[in-house]
Formats: structure tokens, C-alpha cells, sequence
DNA sequence: ATTTAATTATGTTTTTTAGCATATTTCTTA
DNA sequence: TAAGAAATATGCTAAAAAACATAATTAAAT
């Protein structure tokens, strides 16, 4: 973890969450803001730790996770400008995930206590929050259903549709951006890694994927949501 | 559905997060909210409508669940004083989930536009329910991984043990006051109406606990703990 | 460049859970 | 209260997923 305040652009250029901040609290958090890195698979938090910061990423990957029994079970997959950490700050009291950097990330983080003052202060700050907050819900809800209900090739479908959506694919057009290893596949799928690995190569002899090493392009896109949806 | 107006309690004296409005709000929210009844198994609103109004529990339960892949899914169990439909308020959008009178249920209801207005205009009243969506987020997460990564065992002890925690027990120190069909106990287990009744026989065969009907009587929580820990 | 470690691939076995069938009991309701 | 419907109980079978084993490949470190 290393220390690079001063460097980036300030937070209210970067998401609009923070445009709410009056002239004031700009100052203010200008004082109370750092730019922090982060080496390859450094813990940010973790789970049961008391908060002490939210944090925005600015570059880089972050995943965000739980252990649960015996496996691990990947909640979100953070890309730039994405907020995390809030959730316990505005609960002022633990984590309950853990936070560790995908690869070298870059990160704004700003003390619990700070964050907190401007959603009590700042109404409408409180309200931006507030909303951030109703979409992740939503979205932990939704997921808690594909997860428990799909079997795992809707599971795994999903996976990589999602990656899609969230990461993009390279110039070719079809070739996932993000390049993860089959375990944390697995960990966002709620499967074993034998099984990820397993179905992701009955997805490439079914000819949906094509799989070169941890490099997976996507062919058959209409179909992959098929097998999402039908569980 | 019925409408009682005016017979019951005004809210902020029945939930402390309403006491941050201002004598002014009071009065306007008082124009603005209802008591409405809703008989057993009546639904309250549907997933993917759009939402017109947040509610409070008064009396009664309520269940709210979503429609899986051919299985419902038990989400929360309301009790007396429980807020619901505020998430999809918030997000200005439709409900995500589906909420039924699971017996004969007395509620408030507030629009939306004015739960959004009292939200927008009160910072106070705005944390508030922000601290509500983040315990609500928190469950939520922890849910997942209980849904996904316990065993049926495991499911089932946690459902009984969150029964006696939400509900608690009759005069006799251990039958649950929550008398719920076997379906219901499977829909918020994830697991098959079928295998909660298999598996609630095997905990009352190993003497965990005791089978009238509907009544189920605890006899060794601490044991029931460890299957729900366990996975 | 070579060794070592980690990851990926694939087959087999075992466990877990869903699905189905049927009997019995308990609620509803006419 | 009698008939019908719904819910509960229990056994059996089939499907899904995990666990285990081992080989092949790829990445990392010296």
C-alpha cells in the first residue's frame, strides 16, 4: 500500500456522487482524502474488521468477497470509479466482506468519520448515497436467486455475460477484457473450480466459447443468454 | 383490502425513524398516509410493478418473497413496526419482489412521491432510512452465502433458529409463535416443500424438535446452532 | 533455461438434492 | 357432518453437483 495523494484529479471530477459537495466540504475533504495503492492480491479489508474508510477506485480491478464454508464467494467485481466500503461506513461498524486488489489498483479512500459527516450535513449527498445504496440491494437480491436457483451452466452463463457487461471485450469484439483465473470464476458462479473448468470446456466443444488459456471469447452470445435465463 | 383511517396510532409514535419529522411534515404526512387491511394471503404488490408506496407493518405478518425458477423464494418475514417498499421508492422504479399478507394484516401506507419528498427534504429522516437500507444490504449479503453454501440441514436449522429469534415462542418456553406450513419453511430455505418436510422429521426423529401439525417445538437449540453453523 | 509450483483439463466415484409416487392426515367448505 | 381439497409423511429413483484422482499444460522463480 503505498501513498500518491495529490496526483489525481479531485474526487467530484471523477463520479458524479460527489458533485453534491458544497465549496466548503470540497475543502474539507480535500484534507481528508488519499490516493492509496495497491499491489496485485493486497488486502484492502476484510470481513469483521471495524470500518474505517470508503473508497473509490480510480484504476485498476478490486473484488469484493466472503469466505463462506470452506469457499469463497465473490460479491462484486469493482472497475473504475466504482464505491465500496460505504455500505459499513454508513452502518458505523464492521465490514462484512473482505476487499482485496484484483491487480495494481489505485484507489481514493476517505476516513469513515468524514464520509459520514457529509451524509448527515449534506442532504442531498445523503440522498445520492442513499440510492447507491437501493441499486446494490436490488442487485444482492437478484443475484441471492440466480445463485441458489440456476443450475450451474446458467450460473457460469451468467458469469460471463456479466463480465461482458461490466469489463467489455477487446478489439476482436468477442474476447473477455477481464482475464481471471477459472477460481474466481468459480467464486462468482457458487461452484467448485473442477466444475468451472469442467463446464466452461462443454461451453467450448458446444462452440459458445473459445477458450485460449485464461483468455475466453464469447461466440455464441444469444445462446449463453439462453442457458442464463432457463436456469 | 380496506381502508381504516384515522383509528390507529400516528407513525411517529410507533417507530422511532419517523421521529425526525418536523411538526410541519407531521401534518402534511398525516393528510397522506393511510391504514389499510389486507386479509390472509391477499397480495400487497407484485414484482416489476411500478412503485406507488412504501408501508408499516401495524399488526399482523407479512411475507416478502420472489418468484425463482419455478420455486418462490421467502426474501424477509415481516412483524409489527417492519418497514417495506422503500427500497423501490427510492430507486424511483418498480418493486423487485413480491409482498403478501401471510395473515389477516393492518398496515400503513405512504405515496411515494411524499416518502421521496419527506427523503429529499429531511437529511435527518434521510440517514435514518439509509441505515435501515444498509442493514437490509448487510442481511442481504449474508443471506446469500447462507442460501448457497449450507447444506439442507443447515438451512433448515437456520430458518427455525430465525423463526425463534423474529417471532419467538409460546407461554412453554419452546413452540415456535410463528405457525407456518411446511412450503413456507422450504421457500425460505431454498430447498423443495418436500425435503423441508423429510428434513424437519429427521431434527424431530434426533429429538432437535417436537411435531404437532404446524406447531413446532424447539427442544435443543444448541444443537440446532452447530447444524446451522456447520453448514 | 530449467526447475518448481500453480493452474487447467478430464475421468471416476460419492454425496446431496430434486423429482416422483402414494398413503395418511388435516383442514375447508358445501 | 360428509366430501373434497390441501398439506404432511415416507419411500424410491434420477439428476445434479461435489469430491477425489491424476495428467497435462502454463506460469513463476531461480
Amino acid at each position: 500500500m503505498t501513498n500518491l495523494t495529490g496526483e489525481i484529479a479531485p474526487i467530484w471530477e471523477l463520479n458524479p456522487l460527489w458533485e453534491t459537495l458544497t465549496e466548503e466540504e470540497r475543502t474539507r475533504v480535500l484534507g481528508k482524502i488519499e490516493v492509496v495503492q495497491y499491489t496485485k492480491n493486497e488486502m484492502i479489508h476484510s470481513d469483521g474488521e471495524e470500518s474505517s474508510h470508503m473508497g473509490m477506485l480510480i484504476s485498476g480491478k478490486i473484488r469484493i468477497y466472503k469466505e463462506g464454508i470452506g469457499q469463497k464467494q465473490i460479491i462484486r467485481l469493482l472497475k473504475p470509479y466504482d464505491v465500496y466500503g460505504y455500505r459499513a461506513c454508513i452502518a458505523n461498524g464492521p465490514y462484512n466482506s473482505n476487499a482485496s486488489a484484483f491487480e495494481d489498483s489505485v484507489v481514493y479512500r476517505l476516513q469513515r468519520d468524514e464520509f459520514v459527516r457529509l451524509a448527515k450535513e449534506n442532504g442531498a449527498f445523503c440522498y445520492g448515497v442513499m440510492r447507491m445504496m437501493a441499486r446494490d440491494l436490488a442487485i444482492s437480491e437478484i443475484r441471492t436467486v440466480n445463485l441458489t436457483q440456476k443450475h450451474i451452466r446458467g450460473r457460469l452463463a451468467e458469469s460471463l455475460l456479466h463480465l461482458v457487461h461490466n469489463y467489455g471485450v477487446e478489439e476482436d469484439g468477442q474476447t473477455l477484457a477481464m482475464l481471471l483465473p477459472r477460481e474466481d470464476l468459480a467464486n462468482m458462479s457458487n461452484m467448485t473450480t473442477s466444475n468451472a473448468i469442467r463446464t466452461l470446456s462443454q461451453f467450448a466443444q458446444e462452440g459458445l466459447v473459445a477458450i485460449n488459456g485464461r483468455r475466453i471469447s464469447i461466440l455464441n452470445e444469444k445462446e449463453l443468454e439462453k442457458i442464463s435465463r432457463l436456469g
